[in-house]
DNA sequence: ACACGGGTGGGGAAAAGTGGGGAATTAGGG
DNA sequence: CCCTAATTCCCCACTTTTCCCCACCCGTGT
């Protein structure tokens, strides 16, 4: 089971190509072969599951129901944009065009380790999303970290 | 379980590296493994967990869900600023600049043991946060240790 | 006095991040 | 079917950061 976690601020060069940080490398399990799948994540970011992880993921989708049509929309828009991809040689992966575009990124991104996920930000579109937030970085860790009653 | 107390100044050499008190370390759990993560704490100050103590955090995290948009800001900040480190063979820890400025630590911390964590403060800061609060220590222990009616 | 444990500091090897050239593969059009 | 253009990906090179190791200092207890 994955638990990435941390923040990074890396350089996509102008093929496209964003070095995985080495820390969250070692998150990622042996059995994931390498392979991760990059797919649009909800507020405009980008995530990346290994593949493992997104196998687990897939089932929870397999068990939507076919006859909902919501279901269906959720599945196509989810699985649509989904691509899988292996690292380089230099321990890159390489995002598409579309992705980019989707995301707003540019040539610097924010990487954050979030469990069994990386996302892929655009700075300026974090911290957008950051400010609009109504909890502040104090109230969450009251609300997460407090021992249950 | 952990159960660390006291408080100890130490210096912050110019690599970002403190020395874990050894009256600390022998606190820690061996399941712990050396390992430990620091995360901003309440009050400008980082908190630091041993593995074994961040593990139960990690689950209550876990069980945030995923379609819940304020849970996934939550898992995102707290993890964000999370990031799990060893120790060197000196028995060191390594902070990163962004704790470090969000704490206010230059060359000197003040190392608290709170059960569970370890807190690190700049000394000033420190001073600053006991001057500000509205109840002495008798008060609050009226407070606080009173048996609840 | 001296060994020992604990805190502090720095040099250097190794790893990580960044960028680009060029071969191999794929796609598309004549 | 072949030629050309574009994309992918492997490899090399450079810079920065990390981390391992050694050395020192200073109390304390023997």
């Amino acid at each position: 089971m994955s638990s990435f976690k941390g923040r990074f601020t890396y350089s996509v060069d102008n093929k496209g190509r964003v070095a995985l940080p080495a820390k969250l490398r070692k998150s990622v399990s042996t059995t994931a072969n390498e392979s991760f799948i990059v797919l649009r994540g909800f507020e405009r970011c980008l995530y990346i599951y290994p593949q493992d992880e997104w196998n687990k993921l897939e089932e929870s989708i397999r068990g939507l129901t076919f006859s909902d049509a919501q279901h269906r929309f959720f599945s196509r828009t989810l699985l649509g944009w989904a691509t899988d991809c292996q690292l380089d040689s230099q321990q890159r992966i390489m995002l598409s065009q579309e992705h980019m575009e989707y995301a707003g990124i540019k040539n610097e991104v924010l990487i954050l380790g979030v469990l069994e996920r990386i996302e892929l930000w655009d700075p300026a579109i974090y911290l957008e999303y950051e400010k609009n937030q109504p909890a502040t970085y104090e109230t969450v860790v009251e609300r997460v970290l407090k021992p249950s009653p």
